[in-house]
DNA sequence: CTCACATGTTAAG
DNA sequence: TTAACCTGTGAGC
């Protein structure tokens, strides 16, 4: 679940459900529980996202900084009658009158001032979510590493909010391997991976899932059974080694890089392009 | 039922 | 480079 799609959307969720309010804030698991009890009762302002960081703003310069992790979840309800009785290992849950939000599995959840806040923002590089996101600061560190896109896109001081789908999709779609050096990157290329997550994660944010698959390669358009992943969308290699590649048909192949499962189509994505081909 | 694995990151070796 | 952490899901027996 988690790439910074995730985040934006879970932000626009708080913000938009207990944004204003005076919440109730628990810690039913524990581990949260005296933060909890500082901020209990206090005015929620908004919350907002930076890649996969999320800071819940509450009044007097204090946020939630939360980070999911690779397992955790932040489900948001509206509209209940009644609150229920937490169910499982509830970190921290934010309650008012019709609404609650509970946080499980989280690799943080901390209560931190706006100056802790902003040293975790300025770590992190440019959110293609963001606004006030700049792709030259990415661009800078990309042309002059010799380390592969792969781990380049990855790198959340490079670049804030692609995970390990985004990464194999963007590629995908851009027709560039990612074991290619980030230095031997054509600026256009670079500015077409960046433009095309821009478009790909907002997509995300609205959708709540990760759709990535062009209309003319659609299951409809390939004469294929519409099919939906793992993950709840239609993507062309995320996990799918071994199969057809939707385009040419090749096997997606899949490798590790830093500890994390690379896929990538060998046909569509070679490592050097003949002038030909372009 | 048990086991492997996962959209992530950090810290230890 | 590897283990550790936190949880849910799906595959296999």
């Amino acid at each position: 679940m988690p790439e910074g799609h995730t985040l934006h959307r879970l932000a626009g969720e708080i913000t938009a459900v207990f944004g204003g309010s005076r919440v109730r804030v628990g810690s039913p698991q524990g581990r949260f529980a005296e933060s909890a009890a500082q901020l209990d009762g206090a005015l929620l302002v908004d919350a907002e996202a930076w890649g996969k960081q999320l800071f819940i703003r509450f009044e007097g310069d204090r946020f939630v900084h939360v980070h999911l992790g690779l397992y955790g979840t932040f489900d948001v309800r509206d509209g209940v009658a009644e609150i229920p009785l937490p169910v499982g290992q509830v970190r921290l849950r934010l309650a008012r009158p019709g609404a609650y939000a509970d946080l499980r599995g989280a690799t943080t959840c901390a209560l931190v001032t706006g100056a802790e806040r902003a040293a975790v923002a300025a770590k992190a590089g440019p959110d293609p979510l963001r606004e006030d996101a700049d792709p030259e600061r990415a661009w800078a560190r990309v042309s002059r590493s010799s380390a592969p896109i792969g781990t380049l896109l990855m790198d959340q001081t490079v670049l804030a909010g692609v995970g390990n789908v985004y990464r194999a999709e963007v590629l995908f779609r851009q027709r560039i391997h990612p074991l290619r050096p980030g230095r031997t990157l054509r600026r256009t290329q670079w500015s077409a991976i960046w433009d095309d997550l821009v478009v790909l994660m907002a997509q995300g944010v609205r959708t709540g899932r990760i759709d990535t698959v062009r209309p003319e390669h659609t299951p409809e358009a390939m004469g294929r059974a519409p099919r939906v992943d793992d993950h709840g969308g239609e993507v062309y290699v995320y996990r799918r080694t071994g199969q057809a590649c939707h385009v040419c048909g090749s096997k997606v192949r899949t490798e590790v890089l830093g500890g994390r499962n690379l896929f990538w189509c060998a046909r569509c994505q070679p490592v050097f392009r003949s002038r030909a081909a372009r």
